[in-house]
DNA sequence: ATTGCAATACGAAATAATTCGTATTAATAC
DNA sequence: GTATTAATACGAATTATTTCGTATTGCAAT
């Protein structure tokens, strides 16, 4: 099974993500804030509802104000995408698609070194 | 201005990237063979048609036969995905993004050697 | 010249994704 | 208990993407 959540669905994850819990009003208001322009609150209700029904968002309708929460981690949905993209674009190669990102960003010293500490963690396995 | 293509669009990218010069009927044979199934010729010479007239493909129409070429670069256009990826569905943090894909695909030894190599000269600048 | 093949142009159907309006219903406040 | 408010359900319009069929035309072989 692969997940794969269309752009609006991703951005309604990612408030998941930094929220675990939302009612539909309370990921309406975010999203709107977040576009810079007002959303129609059944549009994102619609979603969710779907989001709901592909397996994406989990329900608690004990209350009249139902309560969502998503099913599928970011780590793992984050990796399908990236899977997805160093197939797609990167010819396969994942240190392909890591130079790149590397290259455009110019990362602070502490990121890179970061890294590099990550690097070594990796390479002692 | 912004390069997005769709995922088709990539597909079609995908083979110019290695190739340069194609006919429509060179691309849709490969795109046939890389998905397995075959595609109708005039869906692969419509989205051809559609990416000339958006700006990501050039036409040489000299002869009968035409000639598409790219006219977005594989570095550009990664760039641009991964940057849209980097912002929503990684906080803004390429470290973010690089450490994640390092976790899944395990590297080779020569892989992590040369990111390793690439970060330093990161460094020295 | 005529036929047959292979190419383009173009319209439009099929599918997927996004957005919203209206109806209904539950809870709350008076 | 009635009115108001805020929630869900659902259908359907809109827009974007993908796919393909038909018409037309140029070229080459006969």
């Amino acid at each position: 099974m692969k997940i794969k959540p269309t752009n609006s669905e991703l951005e309604i994850l990612q408030i998941f993500w930094k929220k675990d819990l939302c009612t539909v009003r309370e990921v309406n208001e975010e999203l709107s804030k977040e576009k810079g322009t007002e959303i129609g609150y059944t549009t994102t209700l619609k979603l969710m509802q779907l989001m709901h029904e592909k397996g994406l968002l989990s329900r608690e309708t004990g209350s009249r104000t139902h309560i969502y929460k998503a099913l599928v981690s970011h780590s793992k949905t984050s990796q399908n995408i990236l899977d997805n993209l160093i197939d797609t674009v990167f010819n396969g190669s994942a240190t392909q698609l890591i130079m790149q990102a590397l290259s455009s960003k110019q990362s602070s010293k502490e990121e890179i070194e970061m890294i590099k500490k990550y690097l070594d963690e990796l390479d002692k396995k």
